[in-house]
DNA sequence: TTTATTAATAGTAATAATTATTATTATCAA
DNA sequence: TTGATAATAATAATTATTACTATTAATAAA
């Protein structure tokens, strides 16, 4: 992990990173703009596509997926508990961590390199149980 | 789970769930539309949109969505490993799973009713990690 | 069985998120 | 400072998904 090939470091990537670690939200590729414009007027939308999915690729960020249309992202990227509504496609963090916690130790699985994890529960969420069906 | 509020039932849908079912990869909306459409040669790729959509909201199946930009299904609706590739997005099962398991009885949690969970472990795969970076 | 009701579909248009393209800019090594 | 070029800004193109609407067919009742 942490390892990015970037030749150059450009005042772009590192606000968007400075910015996606300040949040404890699960932000679009649209809402880091928006916040992201505010300090770089002239960032373009595509600068921040590219520089989040690289950001996730090296594995400092995480991309994630709930079950709309567009991609979300986590500024944190060690593992840790979701709950995604089946019907609305909510996704919130888990408050308390359930036991016993996942133990994911860096190393080999299948012949793949596990950096982390994700554990996420479906189910449906408190305002989807309120609507009748 | 396995609500399901359908007031007909049709051959598109028997027949979309029907060849979910069989299958154990992972397909997209528009792998099952070319599948059912060998049986069901006038079936709309809309009516495979809605019929996943309603399917997977009921918890019948399962929608996933890797790092890519298209959502992909899961015709086992029952919790399961998968494994993520922070590189390609490349989604696959975990041939066995790692101990200890995690346990989801029904119930609630933060006020959700839980239904499922689902284990991701993200990582690099093989091919990915061949390849020089 | 025939008929009426309307849920569900087929076909297509519209939308929204993402990716590709290209001229320009700015980082960094020399 | 200067030159090479990685990275960006602006925009076009693409792709997955959703919305729309006339038509079809599943079900209940006659």
């Amino acid at each position: 992990m942490e390892r990015a090939n970037w030749s150059r470091r450009t005042r772009q990537r590192e606000m968007i990173l400075r910015e996606i670690k300040k949040l404890r939200t699960h932000p679009s590729a649209a809402d880091i703009y928006e916040i992201v414009r505010k300090k770089l007027p002239r960032i373009s939308l595509g600068t921040v596509y590219r520089n989040l999915e690289d950001l996730s690729r090296a594995g400092i960020i995480r991309k994630i997926r709930d079950g709309g249309t567009r991609a979300r992202y986590d500024g944190t990227a060690a593992g840790h508990y979701h709950l995604h509504c089946q019907r609305c496609g909510r996704l919130v963090d888990l408050e308390k961590d359930p036991s016993p916690p996942v133990r994911v130790g860096p190393g080999k699985m299948d012949g793949w390199e596990i950096t982390g994890y994700r554990l996420e529960f479906t189910g449906i969420c408190p305002s989807c149980l309120k609507k009748k069906v």
